[in-house]
DNA sequence: TATTGTTATACTCTATAACTATA
DNA sequence: TATAGTTATAGAGTATAACAATA
């Protein structure tokens, strides 16, 4: 009797067709994004301090789980497209402040509606009963898991 | 009467909870292929060849939706790990075939395993009817929306 | 000493475009 | 000319680690 050596496909996992549209939602967007001169992770850099009024690297990137590192990296970036400003904490000397600008206080609203738009188009072809079973599904993911972490790309 | 301005959160998106729970199976993923010294888009070129036994470079990147500079590159990789072969096409002197090496075929098994692995812990949680729905929602807006590429990173 | 943030470095992933060899 | 493949270049995303300033 001879072993059959079974090697599973790549496409025998759930892992792979989340991904798979996974990634073409985040590309999809992405080119939404490209037109309005902002990536995806900037978006979420931007939203967070949409919120935030005033933070600093250090609890934008607790809260994104990210290092200081690329936090610094991607507020350069902003500060440079004019959407961030950065400004030592007065009341810390080692800390700074990050805020958005005026014009990213406009810009924002309008990248939230093509987030918006962008969901709409993938998900309109459930049924609302489907796209609350499908975010359901993926947040006992989450709560089985432990998941924490914001995806920023 | 004032307007009210409201822009979406991150997190009213479903979009976003696919990323978050797409992301953390791709990661966990990535940190057991780590253990074996392959990345995730590494397997996926091995699992490919090991579908193909003997492919061009054109075709593995129309197969997977990458430019044929990607797979070069990555081919470079794998060849430098002694996990894939090049040689020259005997019917065309212009291509190339790649293919698995020995070590390459005792090692996809046990990536593949690994990828099995990785899949069962966080779909453990859900009931088979659950991962079935899941499945099944997936598929309907991959086909709803014309998806066609295998997500290699 | 511990913390904040920046800088330096490195690596993966991927694309575009220029180029070489062959068809 | 068209195709196959490589090489060069670039940029996003992210990490680790060294460092300076301040607490």
């Amino acid at each position: 009797m001879s072993e059959i050596q079974t090697v599973s496909a790549l496409d025998a996992h759930l892992g792979y067709w989340l991904r798979m549209v996974s990634n073409a939602v985040s590309q999809s967007f992405a080119r939404a994004l490209d037109g309005e001169g902002v990536t995806v992770a900037e978006w979420v850099l931007l939203r967070t301090l949409h919120d935030a009024a005033e933070t600093s690297p250090s609890r934008v990137a607790a809260t994104l789980g990210m290092t200081k590192g690329a936090i610094t990296k991607l507020a350069d970036r902003l500060i440079d497209k004019g959407l961030i400003r950065r400004k030592a904490d007065p009341a810390d000397g080692r800390a700074q402040l990050l805020a958005l600008t005026p014009r990213a206080r406009k810009l924002v609203p309008k990248l939230a509606a093509l987030a918006d738009a962008n969901d709409g188009t993938f998900f309109s072809g459930l049924k609302p009963a489907e796209r609350a079973e499908l975010e359901r599904l993926l947040m006992k993911i989450i709560a089985d898991r432990g998941i924490t972490e914001i995806p920023a790309s």
